[in-house]
DNA sequence: CTGTGTGAACCCCTTCACAGCG
DNA sequence: CGCTGTGAAGGGGTTCACACAG
């Protein structure tokens, strides 16, 4: 908050419900860019996509003002911005760590190429995998390639498809090779030092989630 | 701790924070159970596994008194209780709508029968791949058997992995099978009719916040 | 004396309402 | 006149602190 100037409120104070919503604007903009639109205000933006058009306005403060009065904003200069600020300038190299089913089925799944993640590495530690490819041409290294490789491809984000009981010691390897963000599909929590992100894919809490929702559907709201 | 008395809060008012925490607080339970553990305090639960004493006790008292003042949960007890707040007595059986390498590995994971979910079907609308079976031996029907085999199945929940553009008229074809639960990975979102719940496992949304992350890791904190 | 159950305080996120700019 | 940007109000969720049960 140094440098910053007292109006602007600055990237560092917008919270992680705030930025998972750009995510949701810039492919709503992406969309709407694909059909012409050229302009669009918060107000109908919300309006085609179920969300709220001052949450939209009040996020979008947090990192400047992209929008013209009386007007609204443009569709491709919103997004660029949008992309500017998720830091999705150049593909953004990643690797899945767990060569089983879902790992592989993860390092081949189209839509990350397509929103600019592009899987570049498998790793595992059972011998028999090491130097195949997943059927989408992703190269399986051994784990203990995983700092090399790291470094030499310029990967930035490991996914972790592992057992549950390998998750932390793999994680821990994640970071020793210089990684600081972390998609965990490994059930429970792992813990990383400051400076590390982790996000979790919890396919248990979401089913369980469900199945909450189906003994007491007789109560329960929609969404 | 008799009936529905004007105190006890009752379980339509725990909002879904509260119930996904549940599943975290079982997962620990049988943790514990696993390592011999009789009896915990929400302290030391708190303390093991990163958690908040006063939320645990907070989050449990929407659904009734489990603890014993001056002691602490049965570990045991605990967790039969939650598993019948959760609904989840019996395995409940789930189909995988999307034969791709994202079905297919969804359909073979096998973190989901070891929690009580236990995929018994796959729908696609690729020829080639009615009649077969997934590696670990769930047979792919054609997306028209849905409703039949739903029914015969006892199908509860549709997890969806089919490209963005077929989601909704997936979840359309979902609901109109008779199923009232839906985890969709497809990018975006889908709508349902009330009664109906969706729990959207966003993987671009998750990557984003990761590279939101890496752009601005200067200050950001870890968690 | 220990640890639950719980009102109250606190804090953050969402929503409202409007001043003011284009 | 329309729509953004934004202080203020409102609503929830989390955390605190303590009465009280065992």
């Amino acid at each position: 908050m140094r440098e910053r100037t007292k109006g602007r409120p600055g990237p560092e104070q917008a919270s992680e419900l705030t930025t998972n919503r750009l995510s949701i604007y810039l492919r709503c903009l992406d969309h709407l860019s694909g059909a012409g639109v050229r302009t669009i205000s918060s107000q109908s933006l919300a309006a085609q996509f179920g969300l709220n058009a001052a949450q939209i306005r009040k996020d979008l403060t947090w990192f400047g003002e992209f929008g013209v009065r009386g007007v609204g904003y443009s569709v491709d200069g919103l997004a660029a911005h949008l992309r500017q600020i998720l830091g999705l300038g150049d593909p953004i190299r990643i690797a899945v760590i767990g060569a089983g089913n879902l790992g592989q089925a993860l390092a081949d799944y189209p839509g990350f190429p397509r929103d600019g993640f592009v899987p570049v590495a498998l790793f595992d530690r059972a011998a028999a995998k090491i130097g195949k490819h997943s059927r989408g041409g992703v190269p399986i290294y051994h784990m203990k390639r995983l700092p090399a490789i790291v470094r030499k491809e310029g990967i930035r984000i490991a996914l972790v498809a592992v057992p549950a009981p390998s998750a932390q010691q793999v994680a821990n390897a994640a970071v020793a090779a210089g990684l600081r963000a972390i998609l965990n599909f490994a059930p429970g929590t792992v813990s990383v030092p400051p400076g590390v992100k982790v996000k979790n894919v919890d396919l248990t809490v979401s089913l369980e989630g469900l199945a909450y929702h189906l003994a007491n559907a007789a109560h329960a709201k929609t969404q």
